[in-house]
DNA sequence: TCAACTAATGAAAGCGCTACCATATCTTCA
DNA sequence: TGAAGATATGGTAGCGCTTTCATTAGTTGA
């Protein structure tokens, strides 16, 4: 009942350390015969290496960072997956943290994370600065953007188009004739920056007056989209539709477009972002715009990983998957 | 723009190396005027003290590893957040991995989990052998058991009473006046065969049959649930309610009964068990226990970090928290 | 047959930190 | 005033691995 070292095993073997050192990392200047008496040992004892001595020599952890902005938002849940899948089939962890779209509470976490050492790190959808974009390359950590980017050198990130995929909402829901479109607006961050860029655009382009009360405060959670929906359907009765910055949002709008006795679509069309699980289901199903979530994550972990394993830290690389409109229920034309 | 080490820092201040960890550490044994001055050097240079070598010596990593069953259950969503939050208060970080109910797969993240240093685990809902038990036991690793249990000496765990939440769902149901009460079972872990035994003994003891349809094969996630549901109800019409394992699994029946053109609950009467984050808002306002699952991974975490910090590995803790019915529309008295 | 390999092993040093023990100075108080 | 304690600092060793360089034996080829 101890916990053996190497040293242990290479004493019970009757060989120098080195050599047990060589069984576990598989060199092939080993003797069939010492190898196999030593893995026997190994197995019998039930030696582990150590990691952290391992790691002190190494210089590496395989362990990567992930820093996401909400836990609960199935949105995040599906790129999790993704990432930590394809972590794991690479022989990584994942050190997950939440950031809450707070940047105090964002840096606080990174830092904690950097220093355990992570190898490479994760940032989705979070608005970095460039004060941590410094830090990141003072101590020399790789790290890759998700759901979000920053148009500098060598900062690279995988994505989904968010303008495109702004332009196929406002497009949808101005086709169908409506012409007071309110925005439930995100945080600042690219993603939501180009969603909202998008529907202004679009709103312009089709000599649409953007009224300031169209334009809803910063909202980042299902709360959120209750609190400032039912606001803004109490004071203006013109609204006919709302473009929520995502599903999330949506969800609470719906909950107070129907908490106000209103339905949906027939006094108001609202649409979603991102197509997260359960949005078929809804009361209303809710048209919104699929986000390649899953792929978003593989993406982005493949990239992290070819940047950790070259060593070089001057790479441009960058994903931009397509985003998909999802008609459902929740938008009608107006009459 | 190089990476300081602690001897780096010791030389720049003309001081032992000793003296230097003694300020990260923050021994009182250093005059303030030393202190200060390293300081100063350590924040000019950038230093950050190397997480391996510290780790090696005093064989701790904090970090925490985290198994969870399905990453896109919101019900481990919640039960993260509050094992995140809680670990992150007290310096710690998680590594999380997905055993998607496979006791292989499990295994496989376990070892890899293992061998990272992890100083604890939490095992949330997993079916744990006694082969993996005497495994964490022989690496002395501490752990918990999350949402499910095992009664044996020293296996320490926090729940919800999953008996007492099984016996809430079969009464409720049973109550309605439902006889022919079908119950969509789940993989064998303690949570899920408590309630299904509570749904046994509920049905006895009103003396109703339980013809042996009325019990599906398992089921682990909201596609399960369709596909059991729909082979169900096109085989036996007598079918008037349905007792899912959890609300995941009860979506997917939700969304099987919509398909086959019946409805909740006029035809089927549905309930689930969780209170997952939307399940108000379904097409159906779900009727479901509610879970404290946040609780229960503040729970589960603090109990392991007592279990870090004191240092011996005969605890003998469990947290059994009390689960509620919530009732929405999506069961209704048979008439 | 001898130089030039490959195969198989080991000795020593060191990764960056802390534990342990030692030393030196400064207080305190009977 | 001197013994006992608090304050402040350092030397050495070692955590459990891998790297680097040596060494020896066996193999190949012109």
């Amino acid at each position: 009942m101890k916990n053996y070292t190497l040293k242990d095993i290479s004493e019970l073997a009757g060989v120098a350390p080195i050599t047990v050192s060589r069984v576990i990392n598989n060199d092939k200047y080993v003797k069939a015969e010492t190898r196999e008496k030593i893995l026997r040992i190994i197995r019998e004892k039930g030696y582990h290496p150590n990691f952290a001595a391992r790691s002190l020599v190494l210089k590496k952890t395989k362990i990567i960072g992930l820093m996401v902005a909400d836990l609960e938002n199935p949105f995040f849940s599906r790129l999790t997956r993704g990432v930590i899948q394809t972590a794991e089939n690479n022989g990584y962890n994942i050190i997950t943290c939440e950031s809450k779209f707070d940047n105090s509470i964002g840096k606080k976490y990174l830092n904690m994370l950097m220093d355990k050492g992570i190898d490479g790190l994760l940032l989705a959808n979070m608005n970095v600065s460039t004060d941590t974009i410094n830090d990141l390359r003072r101590r020399r950590i790789p790290f890759v953007l998700l759901t979000c980017r920053m148009e500098m050198p060598d900062v690279n990130y995988a994505i989904a188009d968010d303008y495109q995929g702004g332009r196929l909402a406002a497009d949808y829901i101005i086709k169908l004739g409506h012409k007071n479109i309110a925005f439930l607006k995100g945080p600042d961050i690219s993603s939501s920056n180009e969603r909202f860029l998008a529907y202004k655009r679009e709103m312009e382009k089709n000599n649409l007056e953007i009224k300031d009360y169209f334009i809803s405060e910063e909202v980042i959670n299902q709360y959120g989209g209750y609190k400032v929906t039912t606001k803004l359907l109490k004071e203006h009765k013109d609204i006919t539709a709302i473009i929520a910055i995502n599903d999330f949002v949506a969800i609470g709008a719906l909950e107070a477009i129907l908490d106000l006795g209103l339905s949906v679509p027939e006094n108001v069309s609202l649409i979603g972002y991102d197509n997260i699980n359960f949005t078929k289901l809804l009361k209303v199903p809710l048209t919104t715009i699929n986000y390649p979530k899953y792929r978003c994550g593989v993406a982005g972990t493949k990239m992290l990983l070819n940047m950790l394993n070259s060593k070089k830290l001057n790479f441009k690389e960058r994903v931009i998957l397509k985003n998909k409109l999802i008609v459902r229920k929740s938008c009608s034309q107006i009459n």
